[in-house]
DNA sequence: CCTATATTGGTACGGTTGCACCATATCTTA
DNA sequence: TAAGATATGGTGCAACCGTACCAATATAGG
């Protein structure tokens, strides 16, 4: 057999320049030939990892979920042995905004992804599946695991996701934002639980 | 001169054109030529109402936003002479999910939209402008006009917005959350106003 | 060493893109 | 009616697109 290559660390690579080109330009910028100078190999190159275009695109999606996860669990991690659900929440919430570099890319990226998620149903299909669970860990941390409250704290949370990628908020306000809500809802029991469940 | 022609009219049905587009394949699929088929006119016409690719996207997204605009004005107005803070506020939260094929068509847009308002700086200019007035109005019809609470349902609603349109949540159960919400926030003055402020 | 095979390189092709350009038609005003 | 501005139509061009195809290379197993 003939020299082997570390394929895995390859698609990587070549991934890495869709989510470059991916947030600064949207997916219409992500063509073959533009990814592939931009990752500094030959066009054929990409042919050979990932196939059509249509799985390059699919294929940088996943390695970028997967790094996400593995950053956001590592973060999580972070907090020690045994975190209060309260920093646990608000870990897992902030995963959600750009505070670094890192995670904004990987929103924009999102973003650019975002009207495919909804019109092709091979992409609709796969982002269905995962969700219910988030919102399942959400409630579980919350004191009595009330469901409307996690719910509407999720969607608040990528709500303030979509302004700071827009320039239009702060990472400190938005940070701000949340800690209130979790003051809110992790407030001492001993008046009739406003109005949340 | 020669034949007077309704220009506003003509701009407006290539603009649909291209919201149709837009919506359903993302702002790639918006080419001079497909949406010149789509409106069912020679593509010559759109150079000619428009002039290049890039005046042509801003300006039907202008004409949508005109549109959208115009939509929320006339549907708070039919709440009647005198409504209740409360009812407005429901009212314009409501106008951003995709309660109808219109508004959803529109949402759809913007996220068509997305990358390019974070990255392109003609178009980051023009939406930094508006928005802060209308987390002023939400905070203003709160009671005691709480911020901090004001600019968390703005997020929320649009959080919302992003789930629905990706098939996520029904309008069901989005309508129910906001509602949960406002049930908190309009509640009954005689405790120390659950720490919102 | 040698050969089978994993990997790379380069290119060519049919199709589409945005846009400039030229000619024509149509109607209002002078 | 003459004329000139407004509006329309069609075409051509250079650039780019995705990808199929063919050749060359380099290396691991025999």
């Amino acid at each position: 057999m003939p020299r082997q290559v570390d394929h895995e660390a390859r698609r990587r690579h070549i991934a890495a320049a869709v989510w470059r080109l991916a947030a600064s330009g949207g997916l219409e910028d992500a063509t073959i030939r533009r990814v592939a100078a931009e990752a500094g190999v030959p066009a054929r190159q990409l042919q050979y990892y990932f196939g059509t275009r249509e799985d390059l695109l699919l294929g940088a999606l996943e390695l970028l979920n997967r790094d996400g996860e593995a950053e956001a669990r590592e973060r999580v991690a972070a907090l020690g042995p045994e975190p209060e659900p309260r920093d646990v929440l608000r870990s897992v919430l902030l995963e959600f905004l750009p505070l670094d570099e890192s995670r904004r890319q990987r929103h924009l990226v999102h973003m650019a992804y975002f009207v495919r998620f909804m019109t092709e149903d091979a992409l609709r299909d796969r982002i269905r599946d995962a969700p219910p669970e988030l919102e399942d860990l959400i409630a579980m941390l919350l004191p009595e695991g009330r469901r409307d409250e996690a719910d509407f704290l999720l969607a608040g949370t990528t709500g303030l996701q979509g302004q700071m990628l827009l320039g239009q908020l702060s990472a400190e306000r938005a940070i701000e934002l949340i800690d209130r809500q979790l003051d809110r809802l992790f407030a001492p029991m001993d008046r009739p639980a406003d109005r949340g469940l």
